[in-house]
DNA sequence: AATTAAAATGGTAGCGCTGTCATAATGAAT
DNA sequence: ATTCATTATGACAGCGCTACCATTTTAATT
């Protein structure tokens, strides 16, 4: 994976502010001196006669004012800005100096069009206002940034309605990868999907037919393995607290069924909207206690839900974990601090944002891959509140 | 206000993924025929000769496939597309049938590169793995897609060191508008911001001289009426929990300052640094207990870090507010659910974002602004915490 | 010095759209 | 019918950049 890192060195112009500057062009293309929308940006040393005259009236720095500043062509520039080994020490130092004297700033749509590369991978999550998801994109997006791509996000909502209208907005700006959140897509987002002909990574869940790539980890097994670990420490009576998640239900049922299959049948579950917060966690156990839970276990489809579930504990006094045991999901980073510290079901979200990074870089660079589907586990992590 | 919604309908196109398959073409253009690019996309039912001979060999639809299929020239499609009441109603539908059926996806690249306009919105934030941030970033966002915006977040880091390379990474991608967090900006970035000759809007701070807009609130004057509220409450002891952030820091120097003024001057300091965390809200407390703070009100620099106080206390059995009470900043989600709920000092955070994006979108449809200076101010919110 | 390979640079033609102006079609008013 | 104002559509020239050669310069080799 050898991606070239972008670097620009911008500088130097100082302009005041203010949007509506653009001349009135006349059609024909001709002799035109006046331009009242430069007041104060220094005018280039040279100033070579243009081949086709004049042009509609813009204010912007381009590679052409560049290159007549540093006397070499745009193409020059280009590759100086781009392909740096491609350029000669010498006419590398001339166009850098100009770019920096002229403050040129490159345009990545122009480049984008022209190149059909537009060195932006898009990522689409359920909700960026929570934590477990960015930070899986802070870690995905450091990865992305040290090959010079930059990562544009996309929030799906939680209801997932507007995935395809929000998927269509991105795939318009022509993302050159896309991380997408979960690995249920409707028809209509498959067929955008494979039809921006881009390498695709579907997280936080497991596929063995993900569109293209897939990093993630088995719900089914972390309720499985939840169920044991509750079986093993010998729980009679056992509550969960779900998000209405698909993934998060996913878990919960798994668990149950497990459970079930091995004699414990005193389940209460308490159901809550997302997103979740600190007093849904606290109302769902409150609902377990109405539902008859007095004692046992608690599944929470999140750390956040099982804060909410220890704190109504402490609110009421009960004893935590000896009267009520609480597991929560995703160890994120309060979860060991919390008092007492909470049992979680670790995912390596760092991890996971890092190799989705990797793969999709590795597919743009049209590198082969060995897998297409990657688990990366998770861990149940016991500490106090169990 | 009044910005046109951008709306696509965008559909049907199912082929194989995969991305080298660009043709070698020869130098002088003329005839060709063969694509061997195109596999099973299927060819448009009219196939009218193109005005220039041929052309690189491209697999995406474009506006053109389109037109073609419809009978219409390029430029009616791109009406139809972005100003459709400026379409006679039978060539509209004419048009979106096209559309679906060969599922154009519109190319903003081309046409921000075209029209100067990327209907895109940059935001910078220190961390996007910070709720405070990522909540207004989340209103800010929801209010510019409903004018058909979309906004490109950038994340600072906390250093701050990369703002101006992050900052020319997003300029060159031409946002139509630019957020940023704080008010303090390198000369460097100052002038790149001027340069772009966009609209700029800075938030959670407030400066009378502001690069072009700015929303929030006085750091200042939140610390003068916590010390106000100190007072008044008739603390003795006072300790602080501040996170290495410029806009903390500050806070807590002006609180400080007016209780010596009035007096107090048994102060206890812990410093932290970003990000916080629920274990440096523990350490925090733990620090000041150490140096000997036995009691009295700490104020903390975030709702985060008077979570951990508040746990801390918890763990080793020091009654709040009895004995501690707690003061955080933010009023974040959970503020009202912890226990006892925390006392803060609460930011319209939604107001914030909109107010924001409003603006932004004003300055951007060259409305005249009353004010370029906002302040949504505070509220001090007294829980159970003191 | 002559030959060849490699490195550096440049000319040109688009990438896929939209702004601008010109023209055609339609309807309203006389 | 004729005129005039609207409304709808189209032709065309770029937007600022890079891919693709072609050409020139430099270095390496004999």
């Amino acid at each position: 994976m050898k991606s070239e890192l972008a670097k620009y060195t911008i500088q130097k112009i100082f302009v005041s502010l203010g949007m509506e500057s653009r001349l009135n062009p006349n059609t024909r293309p001709s002799h035109r001196n006046a331009d009242l929308a430069n007041t104060d940006r220094p005018t280039p040393a040279t100033r070579a006669p243009r081949r086709s005259a004049s042009s509609r009236a813009s204010d912007a720095v381009t590679l052409e004012d560049v290159a007549r500043l540093a006397g070499v062509s745009t193409i020059t520039v280009s590759r100086a800005v781009n392909h740096p080994d491609k350029v000669a020490p010498k006419t590398l130092e001339k166009v850098n100096r100009a770019i920096s004297q002229i403050g040129y700033v490159p345009n990545l749509l122009a480049g984008g069009l022209a190149s059909k590369k537009t060195r932006m991978i898009a990522a689409i999550v359920p909700s960026i206002a929570n934590l477990v998801y960015a930070e899986t994109i802070q870690y995905f997006s450091k990865r992305l940034n040290e090959f010079g791509y930059q990562v544009m996000l996309g929030e799906s909502g939680y209801p997932e309605k507007s995935e395809q209208s929000l998927l269509s907005a991105i795939l318009s700006r022509r993302p050159d990868g896309i991380l997408l959140t979960g690995v249920n897509h409707s028809p209509e987002c498959r067929r955008l999907l494979m039809g921006a002909r881009i390498p695709v990574v579907e997280t936080w869940d497991l596929t063995p037919t993900p569109l293209d790539l897939v990093v993630g980890f088995s719900h089914e097994r972390i309720g499985l393995d939840v169920a044991d670990f509750i079986l093993r420490k010998g729980f009679k009576r056992v509550g969960t607290i779900s998000a209405s998640d698909r993934r998060a239900q996913y878990r919960e049922s798994m668990m149950i069924e497990r459970l079930q299959r091995h004699g414990i049948t005193d389940i209460h579950r308490a159901q809550i909207e997302v997103p979740s917060d600190l007093r849904k966690g606290r109302e769902g156990l409150s609902q377990l206690l109405e539902q008859g839970f007095i004692d046992g276990v608690v599944f929470c489809s999140s750390d956040t839900l099982a804060q909410g579930a220890l704190t109504e504990c402490q609110a009421r006094g009960l004893q935590v974990p000896e009267q009520i045991a609480i597991i929560g999901f995703g160890d994120q980073s309060f979860a060991a601090d919390t008092y007492p510290s909470l049992s979680t079901v670790r995912i390596d979200r760092p991890r996971m944002g890092r190799i989705a990074a990797d793969i999709l870089l590795a597919r743009i660079d049209g590198n082969a891959l060995e897998d297409h589907v990657i688990d990366v586990g998770f861990e149940i992590i016991e500490r106090g509140t169990t």
